[in-house]
DNA sequence: CATGGGTTGCGCGATTGTCGCGCAACAAGC
DNA sequence: GCTTGTTGCGCGACAATCGCGCAACCCATG
């Protein structure tokens, strides 16, 4: 899958839906209101461009302006719905995301890779990794989940040097791995065993568990995760309290896909 | 706001941008795979150029494909994250819906108005209206949530005119209002008490009450709801437990805004 | 109060990007 | 077998999109 077919026929390429894109991708919490000059700036479009493009999705309610300073409407997210909607396997995975989560005491996580990050695409639980506003869509660097780690090693090894080489670790907390060697061999302990077990890259005093999901092809569609707090518990007592979980959840899944 | 300028200079208008994201919404539940053919005929542009866009889209990595078919990758959850990541009231409003809902012990929401549905763009609890999948991003008919009651309730009432003509009001509980004119009373009270309660509309035994987010200057900015089960409380004792913690949020919030 | 560096929107003429037709190949269904 | 639906692709033509450059504007700084 993914075929980036390298070459593309300039005939079958829609300039102006690029550029759109960028448009929306360039509102961020830095930038939550942009000017056409500013859009233009982080976008690499022309002003005059950008400004048309804004105009474009003013009117089609897609962000809203006081005339000089545009913003994102909630519209935008009908586009991220269309994919929820469509997409099957988030919605299979709902009623075991919330099993785990009762049984395990923590929140439960489906999610897949897309380029180099991460995406939780399903979410159940009370607990919140809220600290930083965490909700459906949302994406970090794949080394510092749990999800993320097992879903690269279930890529083929070349792939994951790949992805290792060139990278920058940006620390989350003081037990963030940033050294490449670290990360590797957490991702080369997940191929073997079939699990990734990572504890506080991501969060103080949490650990997460995750287990890949296939189906019955072998596909590897992504990867359920739980979430737990550490507290007194041992990272053994941790794994044979949660895997037989998570596994239960996976194989009950196989069937389904 | 959203000044719908009528007219939109016709060198303003980027035709592609539109038709990307017609495009991109025509995936659905009912439609998750399209070709380039279905797509056309769902957007009402032609085949060739929906064919076009699609392939634009695969090449940006936002859709993927087997040739023939179609299908939306997680990538365009990037850019309902820009609208996250961008407004800073769903962010803002998040401490708070944890403290309503463990307060009450329901699920809190905070949800905005756009066109003539609500949409939840923040939200807190374990409940689960997950009956329907529900996520962050969900829309329904503003009619069949406090929110969207208590939302409508803050426009002027021939705005509330012009949504309630020639509607139609889809059931999803036996007690679902049909009638207009139970929805438009449903509103006035709204508007004269200032906060909404719903009964049973959108999922049996549950009630919804919400109450309006104002900004110091007096524009609404949404609205924060909590989903309750009805159990064998009445609506008043449920009125007089839930209500002056929405009204704590909402003034507390009034400080922040 | 003026001056300058940063904006803003807008009109124009030119190019290039996007259009849909029509063909050929292929697939499924009486 | 022929029919009726696909599919991708090449072409020529039109108009949609381009970026330049001007004039007005706002805000800070001297």
């Amino acid at each position: 899958m993914a075929e980036e077919e390298l070459e593309l026929d300039r005939r079958d390429w829609i300039a102006g839906l690029e550029k759109g894109l960028r448009i929306i991708e360039a509102f961020s919490d830095a930038h939550p209101r942009l000017t056409p000059s500013t859009a233009a700036r982080r976008t690499g479009i022309t002003r005059t461009a950008a400004r048309r493009y804004l105009l474009t999705l003013q009117h089609l309610g897609y962000v809203d302006s006081d005339g000089t300073h545009f913003w994102l409407t909630p519209r935008i997210l009908r586009l991220g719905w269309s994919y929820f909607d469509s997409a099957k396997v988030p919605r299979a995975v709902q009623p075991f995301l919330q099993r785990i989560s009762l049984e395990l005491g923590g929140s439960a996580f489906f999610a897949v890779l897309d380029e180099d990050e991460v995406v939780f695409v399903a979410r159940n639980g009370i607990g919140r990794v809220q600290s930083l506003g965490f909700v459906l869509g949302a994406r970090i660097a794949a080394n510092l989940a749990s999800a993320g780690i097992v879903l690269l090693a279930c890529k083929p090894p070349e792939e994951v040097d790949r992805w290792l080489t060139g990278r920058k670790f940006i620390p989350y907390t003081p037990h963030s791995y940033t050294n490449v060697e670290d990360v590797r061999s957490v991702i080369e302990k997940a191929r073997t065993f079939g699990y990734s077990i990572l504890e506080q890259q991501l969060e103080q005093d949490r650990r997460g568990i995750a287990v890949p999901v296939r189906t019955r092809a072998g596909v590897v569609v992504g990867a359920i995760s739980v979430s737990l707090p550490i507290g007194n518990e041992t990272t053994q007592q941790a794994l044979t309290r949660a895997l037989p979980v998570l596994r239960e959840a996976e194989h009950a899944l196989l069937a389904l896909l």
